[in-house]
DNA sequence: CGTCTATTTGAATGTACTCAAAAGCGGTGG
DNA sequence: CCACCGCTTTTGAGTACATTCAAATAGACG
């Protein structure tokens, strides 16, 4: 259970033994049945989570009742609402079990205990938060440069199995297009 | 000079005497004039900026050739291609002065000793990639669920003093619609 | 001033959306 | 095992938001 964890992480940082006691520590398992809720909008985010199994989805709704999926997220990932978890504020996204997951769990003064009992933690997490940014950036251009059909076309490039596990239209909230307009970009496509 | 520095790192964190020193000695300062680059699409950035005085935009052409601002920055805001200067790749930003800058400039070896030597550096940041990925997800949320005129409204609620800084159809080019299309919705909303 | 760039305006067009309905698919219970 | 129900996907027709291209106007800089 941990060992994922930890070996996922020492793919960044290397970690001594007493800070790998340290991370068994401070993280708990938690399971989630399909369609269970980790986390409400309008409630406060206080935990981090890593996906050990499972896929989930948060996603935020808009004023006209419209899901907008901000990511994804499948084993070894990580999901959660920084913005809640940071500042402590009411939520925006729905986080949400796509089918039976485990996960780890970390609160927030966890999380601060860890990066004192563990520095080379705190590297590591610095590492990912910079990769998520990074990953964003890439998002945020594509929207800004690209057609509804090369976002699809990238997208199940570099997710190349998400396909079989989130329905079509949840794929379509993702990438910021209408579900029956994704169908007509995907028949086009099997024309070929 | 570096005081606006160390002011800004001490409205997360507390740093030491020495800690100071450190921060001091590692970051230089560099001045930019208006339209001279700091950095260009294809090399590798291998710095990290802190805007002491004057705006820029990072910017990524398309193949189509058009310009779209992925970040403007001004005083005490941070600019730099986070992907290129982590996994030392070609960047795909450029990064251009807007008005004469003040830099405080930093190389990655630079950066990599002052997280040894002044760890509080280190959480300090962490802390402020982590509110730059909360904007990003704020803004890939806007681009996902607001209208054109939504966004520009919120933009200018968000950065009041931008528009006397840059000109229209950069600002355009951040928010994903035309020059044309923005100057419309201008017309419509000074009717009122 | 004159030139160059930025902004505005107009008309036609296109990409993607809405609304409505049909077809497909999967799970559940009789 | 099959029939039904709910949900997802597909298809169609009309529409809207935003773009393109072209030209006129306004501003900024040397």
């Amino acid at each position: 259970m941990h060992d994922l964890l930890l070996r996922h992480i020492t793919r960044q940082v290397s970690l001594s033994a007493p800070e790998q006691d340290a991370v068994r520590t401070r993280f708990q398992a938690r399971n989630l049945k399909k369609r269970e809720f980790l986390l409400q909008a309008g409630d406060v985010c206080r935990t981090e989570h890593f996906v050990v199994q499972g896929c989930l989805r948060a996603y935020a709704i808009d004023t006209e009742g419209k899901e907008h999926i901000i990511q994804f997220a499948v084993e070894e990932w990580w999901i959660g609402d920084m913005r809640s978890f940071v500042r402590e504020v009411p939520a925006e996204f729905f986080i949400e079990a796509m089918e039976n997951c485990t996960l780890l769990v970390i609160d927030k003064p966890g999380l601060e205990q860890l990066f004192r009992e563990a520095p080379a933690f705190e590297r590591f997490y610095r590492i990912i938060v910079q990769n998520a940014f990074i990953a964003l950036q890439q998002r945020v251009l594509a929207k800004l440069s690209q057609t509804a059909e090369e976002r699809y076309l990238e997208f199940i490039g570099r997710y190349p199995n998400i396909e079989q596990r989130v329905p079509q239209h949840q794929i379509a909230a993702y990438l910021g297009m209408t579900p029956e307009f994704l169908s007509r970009i995907r028949r086009q496509w099997s024309g070929r």
